[in-house]
DNA sequence: AACAAGGTCAACCGCGTTATC
DNA sequence: AGATAACGCGGTTGACCTTGT
């Protein structure tokens, strides 16, 4: 499915990752992070150059990404996203746990722009001519209740909430912060609620270990809480929006 | 069964932005 | 303040897979 391994003029090791660099690039991570991704593969022992590690680490390796088929309700939200931020896809990642730019931006040209464009024209055959892109208004607001709620739903049966006070996820059995552990859920779990609540917890647990005082936890590099922890709540004060907010009791992501 | 067309997705490339010197 | 390095994003590619004819 991808470009077979082949080397560069340079020396530089190119295309399809095997097992054994994926362990290598695991486990230097792991143990040292990513304090600089242009040094890694030269200490972790890899022929690759950094930006290649830093994809295949970021789109693949990484700790509870998501796989496999899109949920009704994250199609959904990523159509409203797109119809609001146009191709930020790095954006509309942020609002789907588990899931990076790549994959949705390849979901995006494989389903969805279709979906967006046939919705389109019937809009317009129903309501008449309404166009343009990054037109908030254009998007009822009941429309868009809906789909978070529909979100919350699922949340809510996860038992996982969002306390907008400390700005984490905590489970209902304890108040700690908890990485969302889109990847056990996804494919082991099956989404059950029970399932879901057990992974969670065990989550929880290990964050609990791992966390004693995060700040002072060494070797982890300070982007692996937003990498880990699910949602990235977008505080960077930028014009880019609020991301999440609270809305006659359901969550807005925005 | 064989082929073609379209779909999927990991990976690469180029460029803009941000950080550092 | 300017130059350079590093990072991150979005667009694109290419090979395998699936479906239709």
């Amino acid at each position: 499915m991808v470009r077979g391994p082949f080397i560069d003029a340079n020396g530089v090791k190119k295309g399809a990752w095997s097992e054994e660099e994926d362990q290598k690039l695991i486990s230097y991570i792991q143990t040292h992070g990513h304090p600089n991704w242009r040094q890694l593969p030269k200490l972790a022992g890899l022929a690759r150059c950094g930006k290649s590690c830093r994809l295949r680490w970021m789109n693949y390796l990484r700790p509870n990404l998501k796989r496999g088929n899109y949920t009704p309700q994250e199609e959904e939200l990523i159509l409203k996203l797109h119809e609001q931020h146009g191709n930020k896809w790095s954006l509309i990642a942020e609002k789907l746990p588990g899931r990076t730019d790549n994959h949705i931006k390849n979901h995006w040209h494989s389903q969805l722009k279709r979906r967006s464009r046939d919705r389109g024209r019937n809009d317009s055959e129903v309501k008449g001519k309404k166009t343009g892109r990054n037109n908030a208004t254009k998007h009822p607001e009941s429309d868009i209740v809906k789909v978070v709620n529909e979100l919350n739903n699922i949340l809510e049966s996860s038992s996982l909430n969002w306390t907008e006070t400390t700005s984490s996820w905590t489970t209902a059995d304890q108040d700690n912060s908890v990485s969302l552990p889109s990847n056990d859920i996804g494919s082991t779990a099956k989404n059950s609620p029970e399932e879901y609540n057990s992974v969670a917890s065990r989550e929880a647990s290990r964050f609990q270990e791992f966390s004693g005082d995060f700040w002072t936890e060494p070797f982890i590099s300070e982007d692996m809480y937003s990498e880990y922890c699910y949602p990235h709540i977008g505080g960077d004060g930028g014009s880019a929006g609020g991301d999440i907010f609270s809305y006659d009791g359901a969550l807005l992501f925005f």
